[in-house]
Order: structure tokens, then C-alpha cells, then sequence
DNA sequence: TCATTCACCTGTCGGC
DNA sequence: TGCCGACAGGTGAATG
């Protein structure tokens, strides 16, 4: 269930076991993981391919191949990416296995099975998802502005917004309400009566709380690893996210939790406005 | 066209 | 203890 600083995170750990090695063949446990091309074709034109870095654009790793194919990844809900010791017992849930040159191969191992690779060319504009992403966290596009054009004539929650990948690449559940909680807005509000300094605490909020998680290698909950199955330390900074009925860290008042854009949110009644 | 809800899966947890 | 619904770091398709 990673967002950004936890992809970013695999994208850290996974460059130096999987960069210079050969795809020497894999093993599609789960083909509908595969969206593109048919499973068949696929396994057939990765063979031999050479891995040449691993990046990342929002929640998406790009593994890159040396003819400037690319393999995109999401890992979705539960999706991993973990290399391991040829000859060591392979991990659980693994759905994909790609045997590598060297002495590690790398699984994609996902319990739910929501996680997706496909197999694309250099200017092959074929995920919409991934061709719509907005701006990263952390980055001059991100901007106040930015963001109250983009909410002009738009009637959604500002939660919402933040979540949606076309406005902010990289936003997931914890990290969006722990920048409105930083922002000092509630997650209900209306983007188009969000004020001009309002739109600033917004952009303030999100770097500030991506800026931590990465720092900490990410929020474990539950499932999430890296590629080395090392889990993130940045739950103990988490101010709101899963502490429903317990006192705000900064006044005290319970935290209250509702749904929003159909997921759990928790906020302080007190301290956002 | 836009905003909201549902469906995709598997596992876990709380209430009865 | 056992069952059953609600819920889980996400996103596109279906629906209104
Ligand atoms: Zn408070």
C-alpha cells in the first residue's frame, strides 16, 4: 500500500541488485498481473533485456532496459518488488518471479494481486495513469497556485483532490491526511473555498509530510517493505493517520474519523478548520 | 463532463 | 469459538 516514500524507498534499495543484471527469463504466476503486452508476448520480449536503473514517477517504478524499453510497475495495495539469494525458499505471495543474472533473482510477490507491470517503449504513451500524473511533492511546479487554478470551477472535497494523481503525483491515504493535518484544513473542505494562504498551508503540508517519510524510509502498517523486506520507520511520526478517538497530539481533543472520497479519514476537530 | 461509488482480491479484526 | 461484516498505504470502470 505504498505511496510515495515507500516506492521511492524500493526504488532506493531495489537499484542495487537488479542495475547491470540480464533478465534471463520469468516465471508469471499470476498473468493478469501482466497488463500489457499478453502475458505470452511479454515473457518472450523481456528475455535477455538488461536492466539498466531503476526510477520512479508518483507511484510508479520504471525499471529501465538497455534498447530504452521500460518496465512500469505499481504495486498498488499490497505489491512488493524483493530480491532474493537464488536458492534461498522464495518469498510468500509471490506472483511474478524474474530470474536475473547473478546471484538474486527479483520477485513481485502481492497478496491482494491488485499490482500491475507492463512492458512499454520509450515513447509509448499507453498508461493514462501514468501519462497524467501531476507534479511531485517537493518539486517548484507544486505551487499554490498551481493548485488554486487547477480547484477553480471544481466542486469536489479537498481530500479528494489531493488523492486524485492528475493533481499531485504520489498522495496516498496516510500522507494526505497528514498534510491536511499539517495544513490545519479538514479533509471536507470545498476546494473551491479554499483561500489563496490556505492553498500555501496545502503545499506546505505535503512537502513537509512526504519530506519526512522519506527521510524515514516510509510507513510500515502492515505490508509494506522494501526491497531488502526492510520495513519503514515513519509510523511514529504519523500524527492522525489510524489514531481515530485518540487526543490530538498538539490540543489534546479526540480525533475524529469519517469517510471521505470512500476512505477512512481522521482529523482534528480543533485544530482544522 | 464531472463527482461519487463500486469492483478488483486476500487477510485481519471487532462485534455478536 | 465461530461467523460475518467492515476495513485495509490504490485505481479504473461503472454509475448517477
Ligand atoms: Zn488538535
Amino acid at each position: 500500500m505504498p505511496e510515495l516514500p515507500e516506492v521511492e524507498q524500493v526504488r532506493l534499495s531495489l537499484g542495487p541488485h537488479v542495475d547491470g543484471k540480464t533478465i534471463l527469463g520469468v516465471r508469471l504466476d499470476l498473468p493478469k498481473m501482466v497488463h500489457y503486452p499478453a502475458p505470452e508476448v511479454f515473457a518472450k520480449a523481456v528475455q535477455g533485456a538488461q536492466i539498466t536503473r531503476v526510477g520512479r514517477r508518483g507511484k510508479y517504478l520504471t525499471l529501465h532496459l538497455a534498447d530504452d524499453r521500460y518496465l512500469l510497475v505499481h504495486l498498488r495495495m499490497t505489491g512488493a518488488l524483493l530480491a532474493g539469494k537464488k536458492g534461498d525458499p522464495e518469498p510468500p505471495y509471490t506472483r511474478l518471479a524474474f530470474f536475473l543474472s547473478g546471484d538474486e533473482n527479483l520477485y513481485f510477490t502481492d497478496i491482494r494481486t491488485f499490482g500491475v507491470v507492463e512492458l512499454l517503449g520509450q515513447d509509448d504513451k499507453r498508461d493514462p495513469g501514468y501519462e497524467a500524473l501531476g507534479p511531485e511533492p517537493l518539486s517548484p511546479e507544486l505551487t499554490a497556485e498551481y493548485l488554486r487554478q487547477l480547484a477553480k470551477g471544481k466542486s469536489t472535497v479537498l481530500k479528494a483532490f489531493l488523492l486524485d494523481q492528475s493533481h499531485i503525483a504520489g498522495l496516498g491515504n496516510i500522507y494526505a491526511d497528514e498534510a491536511l493535518f499539517a495544513a490545519g484544513i479538514r479533509p471536507t473542505r470545498r476546494v473551491n473555498r479554499i483561500t489563496k494562504k490556505e492553498w500555501q498551508q496545502v503545499v506546505d503540508g505535503v512537502n513537509q509530510v512526504i519530506a519526512q517519510g522519506l527521510r524515514n524510509h516510509g510507513t510500515t502498517f502492515r505490508n509494506y517493505q522494501d526491497a531488502n523486506g526492510e520495513m519503514g520507520d515513519n509510523v511514529k511520526y504519523l500524527q492522525v493517520y489510524h489514531r481515530k478517538g485518540k487526543p490530538c497530539f498538539r490540543c489534546g481533543t479526540p480525533l475524529v474519523q469519517i469517510k471521505v472520497a470512500g476512505r477512512g479519514s481522521v482529523y482534528c476537530p480543533h485544530c482544522q478548520k
